[in-house]
DNA sequence: CGATCTGTTAGTAG
DNA sequence: ACTACTAACAGATC
C-alpha cells in the first residue's frame, strides 16, 4: 500500500494518537525490520520519551523525539500501523508496539520489508539517502532540474526516489495513464509541454489522493486504478490494457490511449 | 506447486 | 557516471 499518500494517511494516524506521549515501554516481536539496532536497544533507547512532532519525506515518516533523535518509519510493501485499547484488537503481524497511556500502537507487517531506523539526526539521513524532493512539494522548476540530463523511462524517473520521492508502482501508471504518456517513453524524447502536463497531473493526482485518504473505492471513477487488469477493455473505449514490465516493474497502460514518445 | 505482489538495495553489465 | 536488469528480502494469496 504505502506510496506517498498512504504515508501521508499513516502521519496523520500517528500524529493523533501518538504526539505528546510518554512511551511507557515498546515491545519487539520481531526485529528484522530494525535495521541498524537490535530490539532490546530500540527498547531501551525509546522507553520515557516521547514524539514531539512527525515530518514525511516521500514515503519516509520520521517520529521526531523529545531528545531531537527520531525513529525513522518506511512501511515496505505491508507496513501499517494500528492502535488498539483492547488486546484483541492486536495485530496478526505486530512487529513491535508502543505503549501509551492512552493505548497501544503495533507496527503491522506481513511481510517484513519495513525498515524502521532510530537516528540521530533526520538530515544526515535524507542526505545520505540522497532523496529527491518531495513529489507532494517540489516546485515545476525543481522538476525539470530532476529531469535534466535523464535518458530513462518516464515510468522508471517516477519510480526513482533519488530523483523525486513519493510515487510509486501504482501511482507511476496513474499519472502515465491520466497524462496520456507510454509509460515507456524515454523522459528526454517528450515534449517540454508534456513534461509540464506530468508534473500538474502527478500534483492533481497525489494532492486528491492525500485528500480522499488512501481508500481504494474512495478514488474517482474516471481513474486507470481500477483497470490494471491484464487484456480488460480499458476505460471509456480507450482500447485493451496491456500490461508489461517496464523500469522492473509491473505496469499496466492502455497502448491506443497514451502516447509513445521515442 | 508456481506465480504474483503497492518497495528498496546490491550486484552486474553495457 | 548513467541506465537497465536481476536477485534478494518474507509471507500471504490465488
Amino acid at each position: 500500500m504505502p506510496e506517498l499518500p498512504e504515508v501521508e494517511t499513516f502521519k496523520v494516524y500517528f500524529d493523533t494518537v501518538a504526539l505528546q506521549q510518554s512511551i511507557l515501554k515498546v515491545e519487539v516481536h520481531d526485529d528484522k525490520i530494525l535495521r541498524n539496532c537490535s530490539g532490546e536497544s530500540f527498547a531501551d533507547r525509546l522507553k520515557g520519551q516521547f514524539f514531539q512532532q512527525s515530518f514525511r519525506h516521500g514515503k519516509y515518516l520520521f517520529g521526531k523525539l523529545q531528545n531531537g533523535h527520531a525513529v525513522l518509519f518506511h512501511f515496505g510493501m505491508t507496513g501499517d500501523f494500528v492502535f488498539y485499547t483492547d488486546a484483541s484488537e492486536k495485530p496478526r503481524y505486530e512487529r513491535f508496539v508502543f505503549r501509551f497511556p492512552t493505548g497501544s500502537l503495533a507496527f503491522d507487517c506481513p511481510r517484513k520489508f519495513a525498515r524502521i531506523l532510530y537516528l540521530e539526526d533526520i538530515d544526515d539521513f535524507i542526505q545520505k539517502q540522497q532523496l529527491g524532493p518531495d513529489a507532494l512539494l517540489i516546485s515545476e522548476n525543481e522538476f525539470f532540474e530532476a529531469l535534466a540530463g535523464k535518458t530513462m523511462s518516464l515510468k522508471g524517473f517516477l519510480l526513482n526516489q533519488k530523483a523525486l520521492a513519493g510515487v510509486g508502482n501504482l501511482y507511476a501508471d496513474e499519472i502515465c495513464y491520466q497524462a496520456r504518456v507510454h509509460p515507456a517513453s524515454p523522459v528526454d524524447k517528450i515534449s517540454r509541454q508534456k513534461l509540464k502536463t506530468i508534473f500538474d497531473k502527478m500534483k492533481a493526482i497525489l494532492q486528491k489522493a492525500v485528500q480522499l485518504k488512501p481508500y481504494y473505492k474512495s478514488y474517482p471513477d474516471d481513474w486507470f486504478w481500477q483497470w490494471r487488469k491484464e487484456g480488460v477493455s480499458g476505460p471509456n473505449g480507450k482500447g485493451k490494457v496491456v500490461k508489461t514490465k517496464i523500469a522492473a516493474r509491473t505496469t499496466y497502460y492502455c497502448a491506443q490511449w497514451q502516447k509513445k514518445y521515442s
